[in-house]
DNA sequence: CACTGTGAAGACCTTCACAGCT
DNA sequence: AGCTGTGAAGGTCTTCACAGTG
């Protein structure tokens, strides 16, 4: 819930934990993790729904995500209140909260950039077709390579990825391609107006005028788990 | 990043600190985030080496990654101290703590199972190729599939997960198998042995008997991006 | 009365400031 | 002089405990 408590900016490298809204400074008490966890749980209670449930409470919650039921109360309350009673919260009422805090409810347009094997998977993934996000383009630099896909999708190439983005309205863009060309293909993207790019290129793309990115990168990938258990170091 | 899965016991090797993990206090030393941004700074080494570098400064690494140099400077010395000097630190001298506490010299086996699409993309990641992991077999379901598949990596039906998990010295292995087949084919892999899961599939895998895990799911970090949108969360 | 909601306490991680080394 | 190494301080996030609620 939000609390009008006027308090100064506070830069943290990480966090922004004060929103400005208006004038005033409020409060969201959302943190990055309490992001995560609420997406995560989100996903589940789109399951939990199809198996015909219709409560749940933190603690069950809790043992399917292994997250602590407290936390995961703490982190709902943060975003709102909702109908909850015996059985716990209704599965309903906690979607529909989450997913409008998040605007999870709007479709959203995502293209895919480097089409090599990875991104050729990525371009028919049957799951993104059940979610709210659509793959409606492709692009590549390599025109035997496009005729090759099999596909419904649309392919361009990478010279037509800024006037494509804005002609589509892409928002998203799944990036799939060799170390040398990801640091222009996402210049591009973004010159476009993509709000946030999902890095598979074994380059770290820095964060940029407030354009969200996440790099994953399979041999990093690969070395954390190996580092974790070099270390003993155990998840709950 | 991070993350929630960021809770645990290390085992330390200098300064001991008390951290309660359940009833239980444990000895501890180098946090899980710091273990991440280690890993990370191992890869940029690595891509500094070969531009034939030498020295590099937590300043220069700091600007590199994003993060600070203060930051940067502890999670080192949490880990060992070095040769450093007039220019920063010894480029070599750092990898080779990082890698030595962490075991990134060991080379090591891995597996893909499920090849499909993304699956296959995987097992022909020429990227692992200059790593230390080298992916030595794939596993599926469908023999039509597997015969269609043109690599040199010999593969096998499911039900051979066990018995060539154990054979071959497999330590870890990338999952990308339909929801419905994930639970028990990382059942079998756990069986066979390994230390370590990347599951790519859409579904949640908990971690078990120190298995490390990690999930990896391309809606939901669709979603994560556009949820960090929705709250205005600014990364660093 | 089984559940959520939440201030307060505490664990954890980052940042700071400066001593210490080269 | 330039850089690392590190106790201490400061934020952030999680856990606790119990009040509040249908």
């Amino acid at each position: 819930m939000l609390t009008a408590e006027g308090k100064g900016v506070k830069l943290s490298v990480k966090y922004f934990t004060d929103r400005r809204v208006g004038k005033d400074f409020m409060k969201t008490n959302i943190a990055f993790p309490a992001i995560e966890r609420l997406t995560k749980l989100f996903s589940l209670l789109l399951k939990a729904e199809q198996g015909g449930k219709e409560k749940i409470s933190s603690t069950e919650l809790g043992s399917l995500t292994g997250f602590h039921a407290h936390n995961i109360r703490k982190d709902i309350s943060a975003i709102g209140s909702i109908e909850s009673g015996k059985g716990g919260y209704s599965i309903k009422s906690l979607e529909s909260l989450i997913s409008s805090t998040f605007g999870f409810e709007r479709k959203k347009k995502v293209c895919v950039a480097g089409l090599d094997m990875l991104g050729a998977a990525m371009l028919n993934n049957p799951d993104a077709g059940f979610s709210e996000f659509e793959i409606i383009a492709g692009f590549d630099s390599n025109i035997n390579r496009m005729e090759m896909i099999s596909t419904k999708v649309p392919l361009f190439h990478f010279y037509k990825i800024e006037e494509k983005v804005k002609e589509l309205g892409i928002e998203y863009a799944i990036l799939a391609v060799s170390p040398e060309e990801a640091a222009r293909v996402a210049e591009r993207l973004i010159a476009g107006g993509v709000k946030g790019i999902l890095n598979f290129s074994p380059v770290i793309i820095a964060p940029k005028n407030g354009v969200q990115i996440r790099n994953i990168y399979l041999v990093e990938e690969l070395r954390l788990l190996s580092a974790l258990n070099a270390t003993n170091f155990q998840q709950l």
